[in-house]
DNA sequence: CCAAGGCGTGAACGCTGGCTCACTTCTTTC
DNA sequence: GAAAGAAGTGAGCCAGCGTTCACGCCTTGG
């Protein structure tokens, strides 16, 4: 029976799919995820197109395998920071901070997997979030200014204020298919969040979150 | 010289301009943006693929044409909301929660324009996000049970600090290049609004967001 | 050194989807 | 009703990109 893997093949076979996986990575910190493409990949990897399927059933797999990795890495360093912490509330504080660092030290490389690339074809989502962060952001300032509210980073906190409005409630992680009460508490809790992440510390007793009717639609669909 | 247009013709075509936009943001709403080609929209407004072309002069403006006119709709009502509050902080809050139950209200017909579509690509990048939001919501949970923060609701919070730690800093809308002292005050202040938001009120007193060094990278790229 | 068979290759295939254009149809003006 | 030209049409073109496959090379066991 001639033929059979020796460890040496073995290793060279695993540092292939290394090197496939870097290079996708590398083009995805680059140019975002569209810019994965089986050539570039190839190309880059120093093999040829038809290689990358000899390891990666199809390009799919092998985003999502380098998804993968990225997330067990990221998330793990989040939460040895996290358990290392002496109580709870330190550990929220310490997977946080660990996120944020990592992801502005290695945005290009680890990031670029979650973060909208910066592809052409959907400026004009973008803009939606940016004319919707730079509202939000003009109501802060107004706040801050009338010493509403305290002073903080506009820059930072309007980004983060639009980002917790979208995921909070129609992002893809929002449970949706909710009866007409959850939806009124959502609303509730995430105004909460956002206010008081802004820095009201009694939104609830300035009578700021109240109950909110879903009002029907303007225009038909 | 012969035709010119008529006050009928004008409106036909503003008409027939309208039936393609709104074809275009009922495919929108219904499958996400990826299902916003020509063809379908065409069909759908009951017209030619080349009519469409008379309209607008590719698809990257069509669907530039529809967010600006969902993106001011809706923006337009958040700052009705505000500009009718009685003062800064509840314009504030007015706006976000008017946001707040338009998207939930309309979800499919104005949103998905921001939200990401449920594309089957991208399922990757979702996995990453939900397990970021795994990562913190379980660390949420566990403060709350310790007693150290507020009750709520965890697939509200979860999401939404998820999506202020990744806009916050890494998204689009973030501002990029910043210099190092830069980053740690982006760190703190963001870690600070994520604090406030699930509901400590003296993050700082407490001595839990402090200065962050950047660590290298793990892994080259 | 030979047989066996996995591994590497890259040109080619096929599908998808945006866009064009030669032609028809409709509208206006005279 | 005829000329002029705008508006509508849709089959087809073209580019990009994921995927395949027939072939040659290399490694292994005898």
């Amino acid at each position: 029976m001639p033929y059979r893997r020796t460890e040496n093949v073995v290793r060279r076979l695993a540092a292939r799919r290394e090197a496939i996986m870097q290079a996708a990575g590398a083009l995805a910190a680059e140019a975002g995820i569209a810019a994965v493409q089986i050539t570039p990949v190839s190309r880059r990897a120093g093999v040829a197109t038809g290689t990358v399927y000899r390891y990666f059933p199809s390009k799919d797999e092998l985003v999502g395998a380098l998804v993968h990795d990225v997330a067990e890495r990221e998330i793990g360093a989040m939460r040895r920071a996290a358990d290392a912490a002496p109580g709870p509330l330190s550990a929220l504080a310490a997977a946080i901070t660990t996120y944020a660092a990592r992801a502005l030290g290695s945005r290009k490389l680890a990031f670029a997997l979650i973060a909208e690339p910066a592809d052409a074809a959907d400026d004009a989502r973008l803009a939606f979030r940016a004319a919707l962060a730079a509202e939000l952001g003009r109501r802060v300032s107004a706040a801050v200014q009338a010493g509403l509210l305290p002073g903080q980073d506009i820059a930072v906190a309007a980004p983060a204020l639009t980002g917790a409005l979208i995921e909070g409630l129609i992002g893809p992680l929002a449970a949706d298919a909710r009866d007409e009460t959850g939806t009124r508490d959502a609303v509730q809790a995430l105004t909460l969040f956002a206010l008081r992440g802004l820095g009201v510390a009694d939104a609830r007793a300035r009578g700021l979150v109240v109950g909110t009717t879903v009002p029907g639609r303007e225009r038909g669909g």
